[in-house]
DNA sequence: TCAAAAGTGTTCCTTCTACACCCATGT
DNA sequence: ACATGGGTGTAGAAGGAACACTTTTGA
């Protein structure tokens, strides 16, 4: 936690980042163990600097989780309630690990840091799950994908900003044409159907599925793709510039 | 600005409100001029104190501002890019007003405070302009209610802020029906088209538009409202609880 | 009984949905 | 040739827009 030093951070906001991926047929979400004793799991989270914006900020916590620069990314909620506060979480985590900390660690700067009351700047984030190679940060254990049905505990109210996000993602998808966000450059309809399937636990008649989103005109129609399979081989696509 | 004395506000944090009210077929918006020398206007701002949730500060400056505690509320948008201070505005403030202050005071707490890098968030609010007094707060020369066409221009990035505001307002209206909190606790369907044309700056027809917004099963009919006029009496409606 | 505005019903047109049909591909 | 899945066209249903018609009110 010795981050605290060299930074000069902005006390008492944070960002709290839900980053989505999508890989076969299934609508991901990546969280973090903590690297302590004790099951603790969390969102991508991190801290503003003084001399940044906060949408550069939210781009720096996801480029040190997914070394990705040009990620999607939509703020939509900031969390605010007055109880907002690690403490909780905190005293519990320095319970479980009550070897490694010594008596003092409740008086020190850092615990009185982390335990103020925050405000968080939801963001969430759209990815192609094989663009990235998911980097813990420092205080992580692990990082990984979790299927969005089967995600485990989360810490303080991340549970809540969670399923906040998924609301908001699933609001914004039509309007702002973001979930090609979660492919690679080129994909097919079929692929983009998929998506929209998963995401909104339905399923959508193929041929008008197809209509519906070109006729949506951001998508620029490319070569086709040889599969090696033994059909018609569907035609790529890639969103208009 | 002796307030800062008593509070215990969080740094860096503000809220700014920007209230819409609606009178005579016009949207209007409530703008303070700030009791300096120089025409210096501002959105409805204030901060947040540490025991208090983020919707309950915006509800608290709105109570000072409105007299009303119960007004529909949304929060829109955070405003964080890294060079939003007051300084720029601040240092024009106290050009324009040098008599008032000794040469000492950028040295002072307040000024620092002040001065310093800003994170706002957006809320806008709708209120029934017949239901409010407002009341200036204790920085403002007067506060006044402008038309939406034709405010003046405002410190900071506040323009930038009203505007996203409005933009918010656009599309939340149909999704979250909230134009009827422009209104009193009864009104016509036809008063409700008046602020539909106004806002949209189009017009309706208005027997489909009389559909539209019953169809939308949220108003519940009343008893009819005789104005004396020689016409057929317009039912009244209130909102369904 | 007339003018003005509210409320209701009907027709027309656009858009959405379901599905039939044809096309390309590899075995 | 044929099985498989992609792409296009079309008829029917649903929803929205335009407008005619009826009702209510006060003069």
């Amino acid at each position: 936690m010795d981050f605290l030093k060299d930074s000069n951070y902005i006390n008492q906001i944070s960002i709290e980042c839900v980053i989505f991926g999508y890989e076969e047929q299934t609508l991901k979400v990546l969280i973090s163990k903590l690297n302590f004793s004790g099951d603790f799991y969390a969102l991508q989270g991190g801290f503003i600097t003084q001399d940044e914006d906060i949408d550069v900020a939210a781009k720096r916590i996801l480029l040190e989780r997914t070394g990705l620069n040009d990620i999607y990314l939509n703020q939509f909620e900031v969390f605010g309630k007055a109880n907002r506060k690690r403490k909780e979480f905190i005293d519990k985590l320095i319970e479980a690990n009550s070897a490694a900390y010594d008596k003092n660690i409740k008086n020190s700067d850092k615990y009185l840091w982390f335990t103020n009351r925050f405000i968080s700047i939801g963001y969430y984030a759209l990815v192609d799950i094989q663009k990235i190679h998911p980097k813990k940060s420092e205080i992580d254990a692990s990082i990984e994908w979790h299927n969005v049905h089967s995600i485990p505990d989360l810490i303080m109210d991340h549970d809540e900003i969670f399923k906040h996000a998924l609301h908001h993602l699933k609001e914004d998808i039509d309007k702002k044409f973001n979930a090609f966000n979660l492919l690679p450059e080129t994909f097919t309809i079929k692929e983009v159907q998929d998506i929209y399937e998963t995401i909104f636990e339905r399923e959508y008649v193929r041929t008008n599925f197809q209509k519906k989103i070109l006729e949506m005109n951001v998508l620029e129609r490319l070569e086709k793709k040889f599969t090696g399979a033994k059909n018609k081989a569907p035609y790529l696509y890639k969103i208009k510039i």
